[in-house]
Formats: C-alpha cells, sequence, structure tokens
DNA sequence: AAGTGGTCTAGACCACCGT
DNA sequence: CGGTGGTCTAGACCACTTT
C-alpha cells in the first residue's frame, strides 16, 4: 500500500509532530507505533491512564482496527501499555503491583517471602565523575544527585545502592520526600517528574567489600559481595539513572532467565 | 467459533497424539501452536529444517492463513522458530550463528572481540547428588556425566564450568567427542542427540574462589568470583542440564537485559 | 445494552528469495 | 517466474467489564 499517516492527529492541540516525510518507509503499523510512543514520551496520557480505544484510534488514522491492534501489540510486548479485555488499554505504570518489582532480581535462597524495606539514608548533589557524566549523556560535572540507601528483605540488609540521577531533571527530590514516600523509587519519580523508567541494563561483577560497603551490610571487609552496575533508560532511550548497587548474596541470589 | 481442531494430523503417520476433547479451551491459534510444539519436541523436524509453509499449515488445519500466522509469531517470539522471508519458516538451532551465543552473558570490559575458546579437560560419570538430582528431576543417585571445561576469551582463561548431563540420556558423550567436535555444546547435544535447549534459568552469587576453581582461572585462592548456576531446559519445561560456572570477572562483567 | 479488547475469516497486494 | 513470509482491509462474532 506504501501509504503514510497524512495529517491526522491523535489529539486536539497535539502538535503535528515530526511525522512528516520520512525518508526510509516502514509499515503503517510502526509508523503508528511510533507515533505512540511519542506521544507517550511527551506524557500525553499520564501513568496509568487509558488511551483511545482501538476502534478510536483507526478512526483517526484511517486505518483498520488490525493496524492498531498491531501497533499496540508491540508496545504491550515492551511493557510500555498493558490491556485489559473489555476495559481499554492503560499506559503501563510502576505503580501497579504487577511491575513493582520488575526491576529488581534478587530472591531469598529458600521460599518467595518478598517483604522488602527501602531506608534512603543520604541524599547529595556532586558534580559528576566522568564515569557518571559518560552513562548518564550529561557535560563533564554536571551536577547529580546522589541517593545512598539499604534494602532489606524480612529485615535483614541485603543491598546497599548508590543511586545518580541528573539534577536538574530531578531538582526538588530530598531525603525527606524520599522517606516520606509510600511508592517504590520509580513509581516516585514517575509521578513526582513525568519520568518513566523503560528498560535498563546491568553489569554484574564478583567484587571485595570495600570499607564503606561492608559497614554498611554489616559483613567483613573484603567479602565477596555482587556488584551491580544499572543504567536506566526512559523512553527514547535516553538514560537517566546510573545506579552501583552492592549485594549480598550469602542468603540470596540474582535470578535470570534465559530465554 | 469456539472450534476445535478436528482429526487432522500434520504429516503422515504421524500419531493423532493428545488432541482430543480438552477439558479447558483454548482460542484455535493456540491449539495450533501447541500441535507444532508438540511436533517440535518429538523431533518431527530436524533443527533447522524447514517447517511447512503458513498456507499449506491453514490447509491442513482448515483455518485461515491469519490464525496460523498468529501461532507461529509466537513460537517465533519464544526462540523456537526463526522466520525467514521469502524463505520459509525454520525450527531454530544453536548451529545457527545468531544464537550461538543466545546463552552466553560474559563481556569485555572494552569492545566486543567475542573470541572464545572452549576446553573441555575432563568427562566423568557419577551418582547425582541431592541437589543435582532435584535440579535434573531424577532419581536419588541416578548416574549424570560430569564435564569440567575451561573457557577463555582472547586467550584469557574467564569461565571454569562443571556441567551436569543426564547419563542416560547422553550415553556415548566422551571427552574425546567433545574435544573432537568443532560445534558448542549446545549444537552438539541438539546434533549428536536431539535434545534443543529452550530456556534457562541462572542464579548468580559472589562467592570466594575454592582451591580447585583459583587453580584452573589462575587466581589466588578467597578471591571474589562470580558463581553462576544454570538449570537448562528442553521442550515441556523438562531440565535436562545441571551447571556450575565460576566467571573471573576482574576484566570482563556479565550483562543482563531488563525489559 | 453499550463499549472494550480478543479471535477469526477471506481475500488483496507487497517484498523477498530462489530458479 | 512461483513460492514464501509481511502487511493491510472490512467485517463478523465472542468474552469481558461497566452502566
Amino acid at each position: 500500500m506504501t501509504q503514510e499517516l497524512s495529517s491526522s492527529v491523535l489529539l486536539p492541540a497535539s502538535a503535528p509532530a515530526a511525522r512528516a516525510t520520512a525518508p526510509t518507509f516502514s509499515p503503517l503499523y510502526r509508523q503508528i507505533k511510533d507515533f505512540l510512543v511519542d506521544c507517550l514520551a511527551r506524557g500525553e496520557w499520564g501513568p496509568g491512564a487509558a488511551i483511545p480505544s482501538e476502534a478510536e484510534l483507526a478512526q483517526r488514522f484511517n486505518v483498520s482496527q488490525g493496524t492498531v491492534r498491531k501497533a499496540i501489540d508491540e508496545m504491550a510486548a515492551e511493557n510500555l501499555l498493558v490491556r485489559r479485555q473489555g476495559k481499554g488499554t492503560f499506559v503501563a505504570t510502576h505503580d501497579d503491583p504487577r511491575s513493582h518489582y520488575r526491576f529488581l532480581r534478587l530472591l531469598p535462597d529458600d521460599g518467595k517471602a518478598v517483604e522488602s524495606h527501602s531506608e534512603p539514608f543520604s541524599c547529595t548533589v556532586l558534580p559528576a565523575t566522568a564515569e557518571i557524566a559518560a552513562a548518564l549523556q550529561l557535560p563533564a560535572e554536571a551536577p547529580v544527585i546522589l541517593i545512598k540507601r539499604l534494602l532489606s528483605f524480612a529485615g535483614k540488609k541485603v543491598i546497599f545502592d548508590q543511586i545518580h540521577l541528573p539534577a536538574e531533571q530531578f531538582s526538588g527530590l530530598s531525603l525527606e520526600s524520599l522517606r516520606a514516600s509510600e511508592r517504590s523509587l520509580y513509581s516516585q519519580l514517575e509521578a513526582d517528574f513525568g519520568v518513566r523508567m523503560i528498560h535498563a541494563e546491568e553489569r554484574l561483577r564478583a567484587v571485595a567489600a570495600d570499607a564503606e560497603s561492608a559497614h554498611w551490610l554489616g559483613v567483613a571487609e573484603a567479602s565477596p559481595l555482587l556488584l551491580v552496575e544499572r543504567t536506566a533508560y526512559s523512553y527514547g532511550n535516553q538514560p537517566v539513572e546510573w545506579r552501583r548497587g552492592l549485594y549480598l548474596t550469602a542468603q540470596h541470589y540474582y535470578q535470570n532467565n534465559l530465554g
């Protein structure tokens, strides 16, 4: 068919956006998907909100419902949207219990007692080191927020996290707001700053505990710890978090499924 | 429509199988998928072989091509099949370069020089320990093959593997055949024993090197090592391999993508 | 009953691959 | 060229949720 989406807009007053003549042709359903992802990135629909129905989108785009469906199918497979039969299609959110622990892979050796507790104890602003600036794609020595926290399972300290965020993007974040929040960190960032974490890359290593980690986790210095370095990305593969976690794996393990 | 697949068979002389009246109804495309998975599990088509075309399958099942398509789509997403436009749909194989390193997540700190070398140096049969028997769902003390090997990147030893396989299923596997093979282990098991690894679960921990691991990897005893315990499964979630790998992560890291 | 996503059809045309 | 998978349509009916 080699069509292109015309100037149809999805919402009143939404910008015509960069949907003009794409130099590289892509199937209709992909153009629609790109458009919808753009809407999500611009925050047209808040976290957990319902997007228009398939029928309505099909009408607005002048395509058949099956084409819209394929676009939404892919986005649901990427955890950008959540379909609920009979109700509608919704913007995925970290506030949803289903995706609350989507990025936490540590499990206890015995059953699955997932009673975890996060205790942030420090929140400061520092100039980025070269490594962090590179990971977050920031200029050298740009200000970053550094959050230190301990994560416990069933009362046992298991993770010492050092979390780095671009200070500009998250100005106003404080130790008080972190401690006051009932939500998970990602859920809080989503609600307070409109930034949604879509995917992340982790690099794992075994290291000997340094003084600070040993202290916070209550183990001897030089004990083996699992080092987990995470870069988390928002829409458009934009890195917005760099995290260094030290995991105590004496009675817990990091689970990974290979497909 | 609430149909059910009739007694149509996919291949001449293929058993009518357990496709009778399912007590729980599932969509047509799922029944077709289940049937195709069954064919794969029974080895109707060898690794890398082409399966019948969508049109032909649709005809045999008396459904539309779109329904067959959805079944195959899901199987392709699960790495059971590989679609190739203009050519056909093929049974996924570990012999394919694309999926050669599908289960190996270790990467060097610098670029991506993936010049790896496997050197098996021991292959014996032992009674299963309780842990291994449980992981492989074997009776207590059932005989298992134990393969020990070293994996090197660019000449540097980085992984010490201890691989456990049910001896009955893989009788005939020897150190000589392992060393003679040009293929990867999974590719060899696929070709020689018709057993395909579909997915795997890994549990990661940081540990202090024991004497044997330290010796093989050329590090001091008690050095921190990444312990990777893997259970690999064939069709129908049947465990067929249990592996204990010790990874030297001084100049390499274990990569994991969180979706 | 009305609206939503979920399944299925029959047919069209396109893009790619081999001969 | 014929065969394959890839895209798209228009319409039907089903299953689920809410009003």
